[in-house]
RNA sequence: GCCCCGUUCGUCUAGCGGCCUAGGACGGUUCCUUCUCAAGGAACAAAUCGCCGGUUCGAAUCCGGCACGGGGUACCA
Protein backbone atom coordinates (compact mmCIF):
# COMPACT_ATOMS: atom_id res chain seq x y z
CA UNK A 1 0.00 0.00 0.00
CA UNK A 2 1.00 3.35 -0.69
CA UNK A 3 1.71 6.13 1.55
CA UNK A 4 -1.25 8.62 2.01
CA UNK A 5 -1.15 11.57 0.29
CA UNK A 6 0.33 14.41 2.68
CA UNK A 7 -0.08 18.10 1.33
CA UNK A 8 0.75 21.16 2.83
CA UNK A 9 0.64 25.31 2.73
CA UNK A 10 3.61 26.62 4.36
CA UNK A 11 2.58 30.53 4.86
CA UNK A 12 5.16 32.88 6.95
CA UNK A 13 3.60 35.16 9.15
CA UNK A 14 4.89 38.39 7.78
CA UNK A 15 2.07 39.69 6.34
CA UNK A 16 -1.25 41.23 7.79
CA UNK A 17 -3.06 38.41 7.20
CA UNK A 18 -3.64 35.31 5.03
CA UNK A 19 -2.51 36.34 0.91
CA UNK A 20 -5.21 35.49 -1.42
CA UNK A 21 -2.86 34.09 -3.37
CA UNK A 22 -2.00 31.91 -0.57
CA UNK A 23 -5.54 30.76 -0.02
CA UNK A 24 -5.51 29.99 -3.80
CA UNK A 25 -2.37 27.64 -2.80
CA UNK A 26 -4.72 26.27 -0.15
CA UNK A 27 -7.45 25.18 -1.76
CA UNK A 28 -5.65 23.60 -4.64
CA UNK A 29 -3.32 21.52 -1.59
CA UNK A 30 -7.15 20.98 0.33
CA UNK A 31 -8.32 19.70 -2.50
CA UNK A 32 -5.58 17.53 -3.45
CA UNK A 33 -5.11 16.14 -0.52
CA UNK A 34 -9.21 15.59 0.17
CA UNK A 35 -10.03 13.95 -3.01
CA UNK A 36 -7.05 11.34 -2.19
CA UNK A 37 -8.31 10.86 1.40
CA UNK A 38 -5.14 12.51 2.32
CA UNK A 39 -4.57 15.08 4.61
CA UNK A 40 -3.56 18.84 4.53
CA UNK A 41 -1.17 20.33 6.66
CA UNK A 42 -0.56 24.04 7.53
CA UNK A 43 3.17 24.71 8.74
CA UNK A 44 4.32 28.07 9.66
CA UNK A 45 8.03 29.13 8.45
CA UNK A 46 8.80 31.80 10.90
CA UNK A 47 12.93 31.74 10.10
CA UNK A 48 12.59 34.85 9.19
CA UNK A 49 12.96 36.92 12.23
CA UNK A 50 13.25 40.43 11.16
CA UNK A 51 9.55 40.36 9.08
CA UNK A 52 7.83 38.57 11.31
CA UNK A 53 4.21 40.47 11.96
CA UNK A 54 2.50 40.09 15.18
CA UNK A 55 -0.28 38.46 15.50
CA UNK A 56 0.09 37.11 11.81
CA UNK A 57 0.00 33.85 12.28
CA UNK A 58 -3.21 33.75 14.56
CA UNK A 59 -4.99 35.44 11.52
CA UNK A 60 -3.80 33.38 8.70
CA UNK A 61 -5.30 30.34 10.96
CA UNK A 62 -8.23 32.09 11.17
CA UNK A 63 -8.67 33.24 8.20
CA UNK A 64 -8.56 29.99 7.07
CA UNK A 65 -11.41 28.48 8.86
CA UNK A 66 -13.37 30.66 7.87
CA UNK A 67 -12.86 30.59 4.66
CA UNK A 68 -13.96 26.44 4.97
CA UNK A 69 -10.29 25.07 4.45
CA UNK A 70 -9.98 22.77 7.13
CA UNK A 71 -6.57 21.43 7.65
CA UNK A 72 -5.78 17.99 9.80
CA UNK A 73 -2.82 19.05 11.02
CA UNK A 74 -1.21 22.72 12.11
CA UNK A 75 0.31 24.54 14.91
CA UNK A 76 -2.81 25.03 16.37
CA UNK A 77 -3.61 21.33 16.34
CA UNK A 78 -0.48 19.52 16.71
CA UNK A 79 -0.10 15.56 15.24
CA UNK A 80 2.50 13.00 14.79
CA UNK A 81 5.47 15.33 13.32
CA UNK A 82 4.57 18.09 15.65
CA UNK A 83 5.81 21.07 15.65
CA UNK A 84 4.11 22.45 13.71
CA UNK A 85 6.01 25.83 13.59
CA UNK A 86 9.74 26.37 12.33
CA UNK A 87 10.98 27.90 14.73
CA UNK A 88 10.03 25.37 17.31
CA UNK A 89 11.89 23.04 15.33
CA UNK A 90 15.39 24.71 15.38
CA UNK A 91 17.22 22.06 16.78
CA UNK A 92 17.76 19.67 14.16
CA UNK A 93 18.10 22.50 11.26
CA UNK A 94 21.75 22.91 12.47
CA UNK A 95 22.31 19.54 13.28
CA UNK A 96 21.25 18.46 9.59
CA UNK A 97 23.02 21.03 7.87
CA UNK A 98 25.92 20.13 9.79
CA UNK A 99 25.68 16.58 8.31
CA UNK A 100 25.68 17.57 5.12
CA UNK A 101 29.01 19.65 5.69
CA UNK A 102 30.61 16.32 7.28
CA UNK A 103 29.25 14.70 4.00
CA UNK A 104 30.93 17.21 2.03
CA UNK A 105 27.99 19.03 0.46
CA UNK A 106 27.95 22.00 2.37
CA UNK A 107 30.68 24.43 3.90
CA UNK A 108 31.10 26.81 6.16
CA UNK A 109 31.35 30.38 5.29
CA UNK A 110 32.76 33.40 7.06
CA UNK A 111 31.83 36.29 4.27
CA UNK A 112 31.25 39.29 5.26
CA UNK A 113 28.31 40.82 3.56
CA UNK A 114 30.13 43.76 2.88
CA UNK A 115 32.79 41.30 0.48
CA UNK A 116 29.65 39.32 -0.72
CA UNK A 117 28.37 42.89 -1.93
CA UNK A 118 31.59 44.25 -3.07
CA UNK A 119 31.53 40.79 -4.99
CA UNK A 120 28.10 40.57 -6.52
CA UNK A 121 29.20 44.88 -7.68
CA UNK A 122 31.52 43.34 -9.35
CA UNK A 123 29.77 40.20 -11.06
CA UNK A 124 27.22 42.65 -11.86
CA UNK A 125 29.80 45.54 -14.07
CA UNK A 126 31.04 42.38 -16.24
CA UNK A 127 27.45 41.07 -16.64
CA UNK A 128 27.93 37.87 -14.74
CA UNK A 129 25.22 35.89 -13.13
CA UNK A 130 25.32 37.42 -9.13
CA UNK A 131 26.56 34.27 -7.23
CA UNK A 132 28.51 32.99 -4.45
CA UNK A 133 32.31 32.76 -5.64
CA UNK A 134 32.94 29.69 -3.60
CA UNK A 135 36.01 31.29 -1.29
CA UNK A 136 34.76 29.24 1.80
CA UNK A 137 34.22 26.48 0.39
CA UNK A 138 38.22 25.81 -0.35
CA UNK A 139 38.96 26.41 3.52
CA UNK A 140 40.05 23.70 5.27
CA UNK A 141 37.47 21.64 7.37
CA UNK A 142 39.47 21.46 10.35
CA UNK A 143 40.71 25.32 9.81
CA UNK A 144 36.58 25.72 9.88
CA UNK A 145 36.00 24.32 13.00
CA UNK A 146 38.64 26.07 14.59
CA UNK A 147 37.61 29.35 13.95
CA UNK A 148 34.03 28.52 14.84
CA UNK A 149 35.41 27.45 18.12
CA UNK A 150 36.65 30.42 18.35
CA UNK A 151 33.20 32.31 18.22
CA UNK A 152 33.71 33.85 14.29
CA UNK A 153 30.42 34.67 12.89
CA UNK A 154 29.71 32.07 10.02
CA UNK A 155 27.30 30.45 7.90
CA UNK A 156 26.46 27.15 6.19
CA UNK A 157 26.39 26.64 2.19
CA UNK A 158 25.48 24.13 -0.02
CA UNK A 159 27.70 22.89 -2.21
CA UNK A 160 26.54 22.81 -5.60
CA UNK A 161 28.13 20.77 -7.89
CA UNK A 162 29.17 22.80 -11.25
CA UNK A 163 28.74 20.51 -13.88
CA UNK A 164 25.68 18.46 -14.87
CA UNK A 165 22.02 19.64 -15.07
CA UNK A 166 19.18 19.26 -11.98
CA UNK A 167 16.17 18.42 -13.72
CA UNK A 168 12.48 17.93 -11.86
CA UNK A 169 8.97 16.82 -13.26
CA UNK A 170 6.41 19.37 -12.32
CA UNK A 171 2.86 18.08 -11.95
CA UNK A 172 1.04 20.72 -13.91
CA UNK A 173 4.54 22.08 -16.27
CA UNK A 174 6.08 18.82 -17.19
CA UNK A 175 9.95 18.48 -17.13
CA UNK A 176 12.31 21.58 -15.65
CA UNK A 177 15.65 21.54 -15.99
CA UNK A 178 18.58 24.04 -14.96
CA UNK A 179 22.00 23.94 -15.41
CA UNK A 180 23.70 23.78 -12.12
CA UNK A 181 26.79 26.01 -12.93
CA UNK A 182 24.04 28.44 -12.84
CA UNK A 183 23.32 27.74 -8.98
CA UNK A 184 24.06 29.39 -6.15
CA UNK A 185 26.05 28.26 -3.13
CA UNK A 186 23.04 29.37 -1.00
CA UNK A 187 23.25 30.09 2.15
CA UNK A 188 21.37 27.13 4.29
CA UNK A 189 22.11 27.63 7.63
CA UNK A 190 22.26 31.22 8.71
CA UNK A 191 24.60 33.30 11.00
CA UNK A 192 21.68 33.26 13.85
CA UNK A 193 21.37 29.87 13.17
CA UNK A 194 17.82 29.74 11.62
CA UNK A 195 17.45 27.51 8.24
CA UNK A 196 17.14 29.94 5.00
CA UNK A 197 13.69 28.42 3.23
CA UNK A 198 15.38 26.58 1.34
CA UNK A 199 16.87 23.77 3.87
CA UNK A 200 13.74 24.81 5.87
CA UNK A 201 10.69 23.50 3.59
CA UNK A 202 13.22 20.46 2.55
CA UNK A 203 13.71 19.01 5.50
CA UNK A 204 10.48 19.92 7.15
CA UNK A 205 8.70 18.13 3.97
CA UNK A 206 10.31 15.22 4.90
CA UNK A 207 10.24 14.88 8.25
CA UNK A 208 6.82 15.36 7.97
CA UNK A 209 6.27 12.82 5.07
CA UNK A 210 4.97 15.50 2.70
CA UNK A 211 4.06 13.91 -0.43
CA UNK A 212 2.87 16.72 -2.94
CA UNK A 213 4.83 20.11 -2.73
CA UNK A 214 2.22 22.12 -4.37
CA UNK A 215 2.97 26.27 -4.39
CA UNK A 216 2.98 29.30 -6.14
CA UNK A 217 5.54 29.73 -9.08
CA UNK A 218 7.60 32.00 -7.85
CA UNK A 219 9.59 28.86 -6.17
CA UNK A 220 10.23 27.20 -9.55
CA UNK A 221 13.45 28.56 -9.63
CA UNK A 222 14.69 27.40 -6.49
CA UNK A 223 13.05 23.81 -6.78
CA UNK A 224 16.28 22.83 -8.27
CA UNK A 225 18.66 23.93 -5.26
CA UNK A 226 16.11 21.79 -2.84
CA UNK A 227 16.31 18.66 -5.67
CA UNK A 228 19.67 19.18 -4.97
CA UNK A 229 19.47 19.04 -1.09
CA UNK A 230 17.13 16.21 -1.28
CA UNK A 231 19.94 14.34 -3.07
CA UNK A 232 22.73 15.45 -0.68
CA UNK A 233 20.41 14.08 2.47
CA UNK A 234 19.39 10.61 0.16
CA UNK A 235 15.45 11.32 0.53
CA UNK A 236 13.07 10.44 -1.51
CA UNK A 237 11.81 13.47 -3.63
CA UNK A 238 7.70 13.98 -3.18
CA UNK A 239 5.61 15.40 -6.48
CA UNK A 240 6.24 19.17 -7.48
CA UNK A 241 3.75 21.09 -8.85
CA UNK A 242 3.57 25.04 -9.05
CA UNK A 243 0.17 26.64 -9.38
CA UNK A 244 0.56 30.20 -11.49
CA UNK A 245 0.82 33.18 -9.53
CA UNK A 246 -2.38 35.32 -9.34
CA UNK A 247 -1.63 38.78 -11.11
CA UNK A 248 -3.07 42.61 -11.05
CA UNK A 249 -4.94 43.90 -13.89
CA UNK A 250 -1.52 45.46 -14.87
CA UNK A 251 -0.50 41.72 -15.13
CA UNK A 252 2.19 42.23 -12.04
CA UNK A 253 2.32 39.58 -9.49
CA UNK A 254 -0.74 40.57 -7.01
CA UNK A 255 0.31 43.15 -4.52
CA UNK A 256 -1.35 45.04 -1.71
CA UNK A 257 -0.66 48.29 -3.83
CA UNK A 258 -2.65 47.76 -6.92
CA UNK A 259 -5.80 45.45 -5.67
CA UNK A 260 -7.14 44.33 -2.07
CA UNK A 261 -4.63 41.02 -0.87
CA UNK A 262 -5.56 40.14 2.59
CA UNK A 263 -8.61 37.72 2.90
CA UNK A 264 -9.80 39.79 5.50
CA UNK A 265 -10.35 42.74 2.81
CA UNK A 266 -12.84 40.80 1.57
CA UNK A 267 -14.51 39.15 4.52
CA UNK A 268 -14.77 42.71 5.41
CA UNK A 269 -16.43 43.71 2.12
CA UNK A 270 -19.25 41.62 2.53
CA UNK A 271 -18.14 38.55 0.12
CA UNK A 272 -18.45 34.75 1.05
CA UNK A 273 -15.99 32.30 1.77
CA UNK A 274 -17.36 29.73 -0.63
CA UNK A 275 -17.63 32.11 -3.38
CA UNK A 276 -14.82 33.52 -3.16
CA UNK A 277 -13.31 29.81 -2.96
CA UNK A 278 -15.50 29.37 -5.79
CA UNK A 279 -13.74 32.56 -8.19
CA UNK A 280 -10.39 31.25 -7.30
CA UNK A 281 -10.74 27.63 -8.29
CA UNK A 282 -12.14 29.11 -11.68
CA UNK A 283 -9.50 31.19 -11.92
CA UNK A 284 -6.52 28.40 -13.25
CA UNK A 285 -9.55 25.50 -13.71
CA UNK A 286 -12.63 24.73 -15.36
CA UNK A 287 -15.61 22.42 -14.15
CA UNK A 288 -15.43 19.28 -17.06
CA UNK A 289 -19.42 20.09 -17.46
CA UNK A 290 -18.32 23.89 -18.19
CA UNK A 291 -20.91 25.18 -15.23
CA UNK A 292 -19.19 28.05 -13.25
CA UNK A 293 -20.83 27.36 -9.60
CA UNK A 294 -19.51 24.76 -7.69
CA UNK A 295 -18.73 24.12 -4.38
CA UNK A 296 -15.49 22.52 -3.36
CA UNK A 297 -16.71 19.13 -2.48
CA UNK A 298 -18.22 18.82 -6.40
CA UNK A 299 -14.55 19.98 -7.13
CA UNK A 300 -13.07 18.04 -4.69
CA UNK A 301 -15.00 14.95 -6.95
CA UNK A 302 -13.39 15.60 -10.78
CA UNK A 303 -10.37 17.59 -10.09
CA UNK A 304 -7.21 16.30 -11.54
CA UNK A 305 -4.60 18.62 -10.94
CA UNK A 306 -2.60 18.14 -14.12
CA UNK A 307 -6.23 19.86 -15.48
CA UNK A 308 -4.75 23.22 -13.75
CA UNK A 309 -3.65 26.16 -16.16
CA UNK A 310 -0.25 27.34 -16.66
CA UNK A 311 -0.60 30.88 -17.11
CA UNK A 312 -1.30 33.83 -14.42
CA UNK A 313 -5.05 34.97 -14.31
CA UNK A 314 -5.38 38.59 -13.58
CA UNK A 315 -7.82 38.71 -10.40
CA UNK A 316 -10.90 40.19 -11.42
CA UNK A 317 -12.82 41.54 -8.38
CA UNK A 318 -15.97 42.17 -10.92
CA UNK A 319 -16.09 38.42 -11.94
CA UNK A 320 -15.73 37.73 -7.80
CA UNK A 321 -18.44 40.03 -7.21
CA UNK A 322 -21.12 38.29 -9.91
CA UNK A 323 -20.32 34.90 -7.80
CA UNK A 324 -21.00 36.52 -4.37
CA UNK A 325 -24.52 37.51 -5.91
CA UNK A 326 -24.79 33.91 -7.22
CA UNK A 327 -24.07 32.84 -3.86
CA UNK A 328 -26.36 35.40 -1.75
CA UNK A 329 -29.01 34.84 -4.28
CA UNK A 330 -28.63 30.53 -3.60
CA UNK A 331 -29.18 31.18 -0.02
CA UNK A 332 -32.29 31.37 2.15
CA UNK A 333 -33.91 34.10 3.73
CA UNK A 334 -32.91 32.79 7.14
CA UNK A 335 -29.21 31.72 6.02
CA UNK A 336 -28.90 35.16 4.84
CA UNK A 337 -30.05 36.63 7.83
CA UNK A 338 -27.77 34.73 9.57
CA UNK A 339 -24.55 36.15 7.58
CA UNK A 340 -25.66 39.69 7.85
CA UNK A 341 -26.16 39.00 11.17
CA UNK A 342 -22.55 37.80 11.38
CA UNK A 343 -21.63 40.69 8.77
CA UNK A 344 -22.54 43.68 11.08
CA UNK A 345 -23.32 43.46 14.52
CA UNK A 346 -25.03 46.94 14.20
CA UNK A 347 -27.85 45.44 12.09
CA UNK A 348 -31.24 44.77 14.23
CA UNK A 349 -31.92 41.68 15.45
CA UNK A 350 -35.23 39.59 14.83
CA UNK A 351 -36.77 43.19 13.83
CA UNK A 352 -39.98 42.48 12.13
CA UNK A 353 -39.31 45.34 9.25
CA UNK A 354 -35.76 44.09 8.50
CA UNK A 355 -37.18 40.33 8.06
CA UNK A 356 -39.82 42.09 5.39
CA UNK A 357 -36.71 43.88 3.82
CA UNK A 358 -34.60 41.14 3.36
CA UNK A 359 -36.31 39.81 0.24
CA UNK A 360 -36.56 42.66 -1.41
CA UNK A 361 -32.63 43.90 -1.34
CA UNK A 362 -31.66 40.01 -1.56
CA UNK A 363 -31.76 39.62 -4.94
CA UNK A 364 -30.01 43.30 -5.80
CA UNK A 365 -26.99 42.87 -2.97
CA UNK A 366 -24.10 40.74 -4.25
CA UNK A 367 -21.87 41.38 -1.25
CA UNK A 368 -23.05 41.99 2.03
CA UNK A 369 -22.18 45.43 2.83
CA UNK A 370 -24.76 46.47 0.21
CA UNK A 371 -27.25 45.68 2.44
CA UNK A 372 -26.84 48.72 4.60
CA UNK A 373 -26.94 50.70 1.25
CA UNK A 374 -29.85 48.99 -0.01
CA UNK A 375 -31.81 49.13 3.05
CA UNK A 376 -30.89 51.79 4.93
CA UNK A 377 -32.93 53.84 2.59
CA UNK A 378 -36.13 53.35 3.56
CA UNK A 379 -34.99 51.79 6.88
CA UNK A 380 -31.60 52.75 8.78
CA UNK A 381 -30.21 55.99 8.99
CA UNK A 382 -28.61 57.03 6.20
CA UNK A 383 -25.02 55.95 6.09
CA UNK A 384 -22.17 56.20 3.36
CA UNK A 385 -24.31 58.27 0.88
CA UNK A 386 -23.02 60.59 -2.10
CA UNK A 387 -25.89 62.52 -0.90
CA UNK A 388 -28.84 62.93 1.23
CA UNK A 389 -32.11 61.60 0.35
CA UNK A 390 -34.08 64.80 -1.00
CA UNK A 391 -37.19 65.17 1.10
CA UNK A 392 -38.68 67.41 -1.89
CA UNK A 393 -38.63 64.01 -4.07
CA UNK A 394 -40.19 62.06 -1.46
CA UNK A 395 -42.76 64.93 -1.42
CA UNK A 396 -43.36 64.97 -5.31
CA UNK A 397 -43.54 60.88 -4.93
CA UNK A 398 -46.30 61.06 -2.59
CA UNK A 399 -48.37 62.83 -5.12
CA UNK A 400 -47.95 61.65 -7.84
CA UNK A 401 -48.85 57.96 -5.87
CA UNK A 402 -51.94 59.42 -4.71
CA UNK A 403 -52.55 59.78 -8.48
CA UNK A 404 -51.68 56.45 -9.35
CA UNK A 405 -53.92 55.40 -5.99
CA UNK A 406 -57.31 57.19 -7.78
CA UNK A 407 -56.84 54.85 -10.73
CA UNK A 408 -54.97 56.90 -13.57
CA UNK A 409 -53.80 55.94 -16.04
CA UNK A 410 -49.78 55.41 -16.73
CA UNK A 411 -49.93 58.20 -18.77
CA UNK A 412 -52.25 60.48 -17.02
CA UNK A 413 -49.80 59.67 -13.94
CA UNK A 414 -46.59 60.19 -16.50
CA UNK A 415 -48.21 63.13 -16.74
CA UNK A 416 -48.76 64.21 -12.98
CA UNK A 417 -45.37 63.48 -12.16
CA UNK A 418 -44.30 65.87 -14.99
CA UNK A 419 -46.57 69.02 -13.54
CA UNK A 420 -44.86 67.51 -9.98
CA UNK A 421 -41.56 67.83 -11.38
CA UNK A 422 -42.02 71.05 -13.30
CA UNK A 423 -43.18 72.88 -9.34
CA UNK A 424 -39.40 71.43 -8.37
CA UNK A 425 -37.94 71.95 -11.37
CA UNK A 426 -36.76 68.59 -11.83
CA UNK A 427 -36.97 66.57 -14.75
CA UNK A 428 -40.12 63.83 -14.65
CA UNK A 429 -37.95 60.69 -14.94
CA UNK A 430 -35.50 61.96 -12.44
CA UNK A 431 -38.35 61.74 -10.07
CA UNK A 432 -38.55 58.24 -9.63
CA UNK A 433 -34.69 57.65 -10.42
CA UNK A 434 -34.08 59.78 -7.75
CA UNK A 435 -36.04 57.90 -5.20
CA UNK A 436 -32.92 55.98 -4.98
CA UNK A 437 -29.97 56.87 -3.97
CA UNK A 438 -26.70 56.93 -5.95
CA UNK A 439 -23.78 55.41 -4.26
CA UNK A 440 -20.62 55.05 -5.69
CA UNK A 441 -21.99 56.78 -9.07
CA UNK A 442 -24.96 53.78 -9.63
CA UNK A 443 -27.94 53.86 -8.53
CA UNK A 444 -28.68 51.73 -6.39
CA UNK A 445 -31.78 51.37 -3.20
CA UNK A 446 -35.78 49.20 -3.56
CA UNK A 447 -38.04 50.15 -6.09
CA UNK A 448 -40.64 52.34 -5.00
CA UNK A 449 -43.57 49.99 -5.08
CA UNK A 450 -41.56 47.49 -3.08
CA UNK A 451 -40.67 49.98 -0.39
CA UNK A 452 -44.07 51.10 -0.13
CA UNK A 453 -44.99 47.22 0.73
CA UNK A 454 -42.42 47.44 3.44
CA UNK A 455 -43.42 50.72 4.74
CA UNK A 456 -46.97 49.26 5.41
CA UNK A 457 -49.06 51.11 2.31
CA UNK A 458 -50.93 48.03 1.93
CA UNK A 459 -54.29 50.04 0.85
CA UNK A 460 -52.26 52.12 -1.76
CA UNK A 461 -50.59 49.43 -3.02
CA UNK A 462 -53.93 46.78 -3.35
CA UNK A 463 -55.67 50.06 -5.31
CA UNK A 464 -52.37 50.07 -7.56
CA UNK A 465 -52.58 46.31 -8.40
CA UNK A 466 -56.08 45.61 -8.78
C1' G B 1 22.38 40.95 -17.85
C1' C B 2 21.55 35.66 -16.81
C1' C B 3 18.11 31.53 -15.70
C1' C B 4 13.12 29.74 -15.63
C1' C B 5 7.82 29.86 -16.62
C1' G B 6 3.99 31.49 -19.69
C1' U B 7 1.06 33.48 -24.40
C1' U B 8 -7.15 31.50 -27.30
C1' C B 9 -12.50 37.55 -27.10
C1' G B 10 -11.09 43.56 -22.42
C1' U B 11 -11.05 39.49 -18.27
C1' C B 12 -11.49 33.98 -16.62
C1' U B 13 -11.64 29.86 -19.62
C1' A B 14 -13.33 25.27 -23.38
C1' G B 15 -10.30 23.10 -26.94
C1' C B 16 -5.59 17.60 -26.67
C1' G B 17 -4.58 17.03 -35.48
C1' G B 18 -10.35 17.09 -39.03
C1' C B 19 -16.82 17.87 -34.99
C1' C B 20 -13.72 25.31 -34.81
C1' U B 21 -17.26 29.65 -40.15
C1' A B 22 -13.14 28.74 -32.15
C1' G B 23 -17.77 27.20 -27.44
C1' G B 24 -19.11 29.08 -22.31
C1' A B 25 -18.80 32.79 -18.26
C1' C B 26 -17.81 37.98 -16.36
C1' G B 27 -18.01 42.82 -18.18
C1' G B 28 -20.34 45.87 -22.43
C1' U B 29 -24.63 46.86 -25.78
C1' U B 30 -29.75 45.92 -27.26
C1' C B 31 -34.44 43.70 -26.51
C1' C B 32 -38.28 41.07 -23.42
C1' U B 33 -40.45 41.19 -18.45
C1' U B 34 -41.46 45.68 -15.43
C1' C B 35 -44.26 52.09 -12.75
C1' U B 36 -38.02 52.30 -11.73
C1' C B 37 -33.59 49.39 -10.24
C1' A B 38 -32.05 44.54 -9.55
C1' A B 39 -32.90 39.50 -10.65
C1' G B 40 -34.59 36.40 -14.75
C1' G B 41 -35.04 35.43 -20.22
C1' A B 42 -33.30 36.48 -25.36
C1' A B 43 -29.83 38.43 -28.62
C1' C B 44 -25.56 41.34 -30.45
C1' A B 45 -20.58 43.12 -30.52
C1' A B 46 -15.90 41.21 -29.08
C1' A B 47 -10.18 36.31 -30.43
C1' U B 48 -6.47 36.84 -38.25
C1' C B 49 -5.96 31.23 -31.35
C1' G B 50 1.38 36.56 -29.83
C1' C B 51 4.48 36.55 -34.55
C1' C B 52 7.38 33.87 -38.37
C1' G B 53 8.71 29.41 -40.36
C1' G B 54 8.34 23.93 -40.42
C1' U B 55 5.74 18.88 -40.07
C1' U B 56 0.94 17.17 -42.23
C1' C B 57 -3.93 15.94 -47.21
C1' G B 58 -5.35 19.03 -42.87
C1' A B 59 -2.79 22.89 -36.98
C1' A B 60 -5.44 26.89 -31.92
C1' U B 61 -3.82 21.89 -31.31
C1' C B 62 2.91 18.88 -33.01
C1' C B 63 8.24 21.08 -33.77
C1' G B 64 11.78 25.34 -34.10
C1' G B 65 12.99 30.48 -33.84
C1' C B 66 11.56 35.27 -32.44
C1' A B 67 8.59 38.84 -29.80
C1' C B 68 6.02 40.10 -25.60
C1' G B 69 4.46 39.33 -20.42
C1' G B 70 5.75 37.39 -15.70
C1' G B 71 8.83 35.16 -12.00
C1' G B 72 13.66 34.27 -9.92
C1' U B 73 18.51 35.98 -9.38
C1' A B 74 19.29 37.74 -0.66
C1' C B 75 22.17 35.33 5.96
C1' C B 76 13.14 37.15 2.43
C1' A B 77 9.69 33.72 2.13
Amino acid sequence: MTAPIRTRIAPSPTGQDLHIGNAYTALINYVVAKKAGGQFIIRIEDTDRTRLVEGSEQRILSSLEWLGIPHAKGPDIGGPYAPYRQSDRLISYRKYAEELVEKGHAYYCFCTSERLEEMRKGQEAEHKPPMYDGLCGTIDPSEAKERITKGERHVIRMRVPDQGVTVFTDLIRGEVSFENALIDDQVILKSDNFPTYHLGVVIDDHEMKITHIIRGEEWISSTPKHILLYQFFGWDIPNIAHVSVLRNPDRSKLSKRKNPVWVSDYKAKGYLPEAILNYLASLAWSYPDGRDVFSVEEMVSVFEIAQLKTSAPIFDVDKLRWMNGEYIRKMDDAGLMGALYAFDPEIPKNDEKMIRILPLVKERMKTLVEFRWLADFFYMKPSGYEKEVNPVLVGIAATALKKIANNWSHEEMEKAIREEAEKSKQKARDVFMDLRVKVTGKTVGPPLLESLEVLGFEETIARLTS
